[in-house]
DNA sequence: ATACATCGATTACAGATGTAAACGACTCGG
DNA sequence: CCGAGTCGTTTACATCTGTAATCGATGTAT
């Protein structure tokens, strides 16, 4: 699994991160909020399952899918796109931004 | 200016943050490094004029480019849909992660 | 004057992405 | 058995992205 995992199939991962496995129903399911139709689901499953972000069980005649790679390493992966990006690899001026924003809250910072 | 910036797209904005206005030439010779031809550039510097991230001024029969759009303020855009994205809009797990690299030094930390 | 270099603009084209309809196989209620 | 629903798969199609070739106009050197 090398290949990036685009933006609407982030969300599809987030489903099944959180909760599998489960089948293509129950992951459409519960992308109510994102209006898409359950073709649309399947697509972004096929697609994840080939380029093998998650695994496939047959349960009779359909598929309980479940996630083959971990978030943390996926999150951790982007993050370091990002930071290498737009800040030179640099993280300290992302994180001021961050900070800047007020959304790190004090407890945050202490844990550093 | 609302549309996104690609990745290649971001590469001749560093450009032309970084010292403006340049002609097409100038961009691509300091684009040497990616190997991207001179019309590979010149499309991108288009595109961008066309979504209005840069502006052109007329020099002879060429344009002069400089940025139409802050670069800090185009980074925390794109900081907050990764950690809108990653983190459920919690920046505290990607600061988190990034210290945990250890790129964060401790005069960085202090900081905050 | 003429050939050549150079400009921006137009066109090209494959792969990724978002979004889905259509299809053939299968199962289940009547 | 038969029609309706449900599966995954195949096909569709517009937009975006990366990467350029080509073109018509114009400037420049001889």
């Amino acid at each position: 699994m090398s290949e990036r995992i685009s933006e609407a199939e982030w969300q599809v991962m987030e489903v099944l991160w959180t909760q599998h496995p489960l089948t293509a129903q129950d992951v459409a399911a519960r992308l109510q909020p994102t209006g898409w139709g359950l073709t649309t689901v399947k697509t972004l499953l096929s697609r994840l399952a080939a380029k093998g972000a998650l695994t496939t069980t047959e349960e009779g005649r359909r598929y309980l899918y479940a996630p083959a790679v971990d978030r943390a390493a996926i999150a951790a992966g982007e993050s370091r796109r990002l930071v290498d990006r737009l800040f030179g690899g640099r993280p300290a001026p992302l994180v001021a931004h961050l900070a800047e924003r007020g959304e790190l809250s004090p407890a945050d910072i202490a844990e550093l």
